[in-house]
DNA sequence: CTGAAAGCGCTTACAG
DNA sequence: CTGAAAGCGCTTACAG
């Protein structure tokens, strides 16, 4: 029923391959030829398969896209970015949500090859076995974003999580801080798990601060397990006067824990939050933030990829991005607590 | 360089026919042959090219999906329940962001034709004439979510807006508030800025309140101009007692601006929101607000789009869902305020 | 500058 | 149960 390059060629009273070359931009084509085709096009609302065109040029425009999960701000952001990249070099992006769902995962890279995807871009880093294989064995470009898997023969954009970890950290440390609790993430994540638990055990120990356990807790990056832990850190006996933790969302719901007892933020408890995520601003008091430039992110991860399909320079490294400290309402000096409890005593 | 079904074909030693066969999962094929073909898959690591199977089969198993925003939290949360629809019934996204980029529409409603999608879901209203136009003549079932046009041949997931509005506002007024603020939508928007404002004034006018026109502002949705908008609203002389707010990000704003000027919700101002996104829950105190059906639009829209694609019973009516009044801590009845006022007052 | 023909990688009648 | 052949809607050498 759709109307096609032979129809358009009758119409016009030319060749198809005369069509083809209009429909391509092509020059040696006289300009009544090419003004007939046009008026044809026009009359008859001809849009060229792109199915067809993709099967004889082997080039479909396709990217495939693993989002773990596409309501959260974070991903949402990265995913924006590469669609106006994308959308800017005519590729298209064809998004997959796995939402905890590691057979979905699969089952979404098949139909990625099936699809003849130029490439693949993965956010997150609890790859099996099965996807690990499945990614070395297509010959399809694949890169991650934000997340780094340990395997070394992946490429990755990230920040240097654990540099970024010390240095929040750090920052807490230098505001006087001297029991700094901690709510980190999904320890099999490596990236977000592991590297940002290294930086804050590093920094405290470097500050020779010793670690209290009690106030080192793992949540899933999201609100509702940051409330959650806050709630058990602050039922360990005595609670730590600033708390790093390793997702924005999760700072929120730390912060929601804290007001919900009573207490508050910051003059009770200092948080630092990691991200950069629109809540940072949208909260009260506003949150600190260790950011990733989230937004460059999905932009550079989309050009790195699109440097891969056209057989350029590949990267053998990862790609690392500048993280940035931004300091907000929930975090002040270890001092301004004393002068609370002074004021609080003598009331 | 891609392996394809004659490799297959060579390799098992049968015709091409009987690899399609056998991938194809028809019967008629002898046990033996169809192992020998299996085992060829597996060594060859064959998949099947979609393009070409899309192209004889006139099939491509793609919706196209248009956007407003990505990062925004209410759209997202319908194209990951419209993804999770979608996946399960082996059809793919195609997605695509315009964020207020009209042009950027049009073009990728023209990808979607050449990628031969066999349905379209849009998630905003203001289509120009171009547009509307294109959905017209290409013979693409198209839907609309959350939104709906002026246009009568358009059909849409949505839910009562005007109705919802009423009664948001009339639940204000039974909390016994007189004066009662507004901040609207984009008056160009049909659902979310007319419909909304027109059940405002209707409730008021049903319960002989008097429209107080400083106290009427219109946004965009977003949580700045919620902000933006409070502020003129608390500068124009006396501020009401409660403030209806057509989006919940714009609600989050408007608690903000509130704070921020050395006011309390609900003590001081009592806020009502619009949409039932996660900030709701997210924000102190937590937001009451007149919710969508979010997760379920998402699904009921994917369901009927799929439908009208299998050319069953295609619906002539738009699918009207329930709206739902969650309250929560940021609305309080008008006698509190009065007690608030007098406890001030004996200070 | 223009067109006939081959081919992209599949599926599907058709014949056996 | 199996295979040769035509065809899906394009593009691209090739020849003129």
């Amino acid at each position: 029923m759709q109307v096609k390059i032979k129809d358009v060629a009758k119409l016009a009273g030319v060749s198809v391959t005369t069509v083809s070359r209009v429909l391509n931009g092509e020059k040696y084509v006289k300009d009544d030829l090419k003004e007939k085709v046009n008026r044809a096009i026009e009359e008859l609302g001809y849009a060229p398969s792109q199915i067809a065109r993709s099967l004889v040029r082997k080039k479909t425009n396709l990217i495939g896209v693993i989002v773990p999960d596409l309501t959260s701000s974070f991903y949402s952001t990265i995913l924006s970015s590469i669609e106006e990249i994308a959308s800017a070099n005519d590729y298209n992006l064809l998004v997959c949500n796995i939402n905890e769902d590691i057979d979905k995962e699969y089952k979404y890279l098949n139909v990625f090859q099936e699809m003849r995807v130029e490439g693949i871009i993965i956010m997150h880093e609890k790859i099996n076995e099965q996807i690990r294989n499945f990614i070395h064995k297509i010959n399809t470009p694949v890169i991650f974003s934000s997340v780094k898997p340990t395997d070394q023969n992946f490429i990755s954009v990230i920040i240097d999580d654990y540099k970024a970890a010390y240095e929040a950290t750090n920052y807490l440390i230098e505001l006087g801080h001297e029991s700094i609790g901690f709510i980190g993430g999904d320890m099999r994540d490596v990236t977000s798990g592991q590297n940002r638990y290294s930086g804050y055990r590093n920094a405290m120990a470097a500050a020779d601060k010793k670690l209290i356990y009690e106030h080192i807790r793992f949540g899933d990056y999201k609100v509702k397990s940051g409330y959650d832990q806050m709630k058990e850190l602050l039922n360990a006996g005595s609670p730590p006067t600033a708390v790093f933790v390793v997702s924005d969302d999760m700072a929120v719901g730390a912060m929601n824990c804290i007001r919900d007892h009573g207490l508050r933020v910051p003059e009770d408890i200092s948080i630092m939050g990691f991200d950069g995520s629109q809540l940072t601003e949208l909260v009260r008091p506003t949150l600190t933030s260790m950011e990733q430039p989230i937004h460059l992110m999905g932009k550079v991860t989309m050009e790195v990829l699109m440097k891969q399909i056209a057989g350029e320079a590949i990267p053998t490294d990862d790609v690392v991005l500048e993280h940035r400290l931004v300091v907000r309402e929930s975090s002040r000096n270890r001092n301004a607590h004393a002068l609370d409890s002074i004021k609080k005593h003598n009331k």
